[in-house]
RNA sequence: UCCUCGGUGGCUCAACGGCAGAGCGGGUGACUGUUAAUCACUAGGUUGUAGGUUCAAAUCCUACCCGAGGAGCCA
């Protein structure tokens, strides 16, 4: 069997030759005595055209199968007189291995992304989503190769957690009770005592905490894992279910922080240029015109880094016209991010000593004690892509935040004892999987990311 | 969850109170190099669901369901 990712590496050395392929049919064109066929085979981004003739022994029924079909074509591989392509394969045989019914979702035209949605488990046989899952593959390698190459060790944060205490949003329940005949306590509140796990149990929000631990014992460590939130957001950028990066490193403050998301940001990008150049001409061509000029700006530029104030003081003074009106305190408005990251920059930008109020309780205070080393970087098109802060590592302020923050401080007993044990300064981002790949690919909708989306009121295959 | 827009054949859409239509796809046939091939013929519909108004509803009204865009929450 001969696989169209080596014929592509070095066709030339094909020409002339015999080989074998099997794959599946994505276009037929029949006349009288010859026809086409497009092949994708699985292996490559491309296709190839099978020309087939009259004296095939099966050349009516082959010229009667439909898209989708599986075949074992066997042939010679020829120089292509065809504009469209360098080399094509005259058919000697072809095995028809599985007609697919005539009713068949996927049709030789342009569907919508929406209607794609509707048949996910026969979407990634199209253009347009085997480049997107491509380069999903591929991002997610290029994630752990640049961590591993840097020394990381990848910690693996449970997907359960007994604690309700991740800080970061609502949480789906796990649980085997049976939920027609829960057991009550006392107060008449569900018995969390008698059930699987003898406590409540949630999916996890964020390994953030979890990973942390780890930093104590391998200074940089990252969590890369899926991650569950049980919020009703219904836009493009948000699921129920996602994968998130989350490095930790000890001995690093919050500009050693941007630096690493900086480098890494610039590494998978270059990864994905140079390891997927056809899927990124079709997103190019199909998707976003500029995608590749906007990679290549990203991997060379210099990521601008600006304080919340300095944020402020450029919207206020922008004369441009917003919903929410600025002041300092307010948590930014996806209308001003975009304006960032879009109009004034037009580059990822690194807000970072945001007011303590709308940030989380772990964050490190500032001098000021009115901000903390909270960092998020907005990039153009999809917004904030990283959140992360140093973190605060002294055992009374933290606990004087939870204290603040109206949290249970039994609840962090196991995170308040790391600034018990050997405490550090210790930093660490959040980076939306999903988002990244969005912003790689130019595609506008989550959903179209991830093999089969989670959204409010769908979970369907 | 809130605001806006939409739901008509397998898909993409038209018809916007008065005969439910087109293109693509499917089927049948024609065609000696196609590239979303082309050409001819043909089958395919309880107009998202449930009510209501009307002589008459895809079209107007009400409720619900589903989808999209925007907002909030965030990654």
């Amino acid at each position: 069997m001969d696989f169209l990712k080596d014929i592509y590496g070095d066709y030339k050395s094909y020409i002339g030759k015999m080989a074998e392929i099997s794959g599946w049919v994505r276009s037929l064109r029949v006349s009288k005595n010859f026809g086409f066929i497009v092949l994708y085979d699985g292996t490559f981004f491309k296709t190839i055209q099978i020309v087939f003739e009259e004296d095939l022994e099966n050349f009516k029924e082959l010229s009667k199968v439909t898209i989708g079909s599986s075949l074992i074509v066997s042939g010679t591989i020829v120089e292509s007189p065809g504009a469209n392509q360098d080399f094509e394969m005259k058919a000697s045989s072809v095995k028809i291995i599985n007609i697919a019914d005539q009713d068949y979702p996927i049709q030789k035209k342009r569907h919508t992304l929406e209607y794609l949605r509707t048949v996910a488990h026969l979407r990634p046989r199209t253009n347009t989503f085997t480049a997107v899952f491509r380069i999903r593959s591929l991002l997610a390698f290029a994630i752990h190769k640049f961590f591993v190459e840097k020394g990381f060790v990848y910690v693996h944060t449970p997907i359960i957690t007994g604690s309700d205490a991740e800080g970061a949003g609502e949480m789906f329940k796990v649980t085997t009770l049976d939920l027609l005949n829960t057991p009550l306590n006392e107060e008449k509140n569900i018995d969390y005592s008698k059930d699987f796990f003898g406590k409540e149990a949630n999916l996890t929000v964020s390994g953030q905490l979890a990973v942390e631990n780890f930093c104590w014992a391998y200074r940089n460590v990252y969590t890369f894992g899926p991650t569950f939130r049980a919020e009703n957001s219904n836009t493009q950028r948000h699921a129920s279910e996602f994968w998130m990066i989350e490095p930790e490193m000890a001995f690093a403050d919050i500009n050693d922080n941007m630096s690493v998301a900086e480098e890494m940001i610039k590494y998978i990008f270059g990864y994905i240029l140079e390891s997927a150049p056809e899927e990124m001409e079709f997103f190019e061509k199909f998707i976003e015109a500029g995608v590749i000029e906007k990679i290549k700006r990203i991997v060379d530029s210099e990521f601008k880094r600006i304080t919340y104030t300095e944020a402020i003081d450029i919207l206020e003074k922008s004369g441009e016209k917003f919903d929410f009106p600025v002041k300092w305190g307010i948590d930014l408005q996806t209308e001003h991010e975009r304006f960032l990251t879009e109009k004034h920059f037009n580059a990822p930008v690194f807000v970072i000593d945001y007011p303590k109020e709308i940030k989380a309780f772990y964050m490190k205070m500032n001098k000021d004690n009115k901000t903390v080393a909270a960092m998020d970087l907005l990039v153009p098109g999809v917004g904030e892509i990283i959140g992360g802060s140093q973190r605060e590592e002294d055992h009374t302020a933290l606990k004087k935040r939870i204290e603040e923050m109206g949290l249970n401080e039994e609840d962090y007993w196991w995170y308040l004892d790391l600034r018990r044990f050997g405490s550090v300064v210790h930093s660490g981002f959040g980076l939306g999987f999903e988002r990244l790949i969005m912003y790689l690919t130019g595609m506008k909708n989550i959903r179209d990311v991830i093999p089969f989306p989670r959204t409010p009121n769908s979970a369907e295959f």
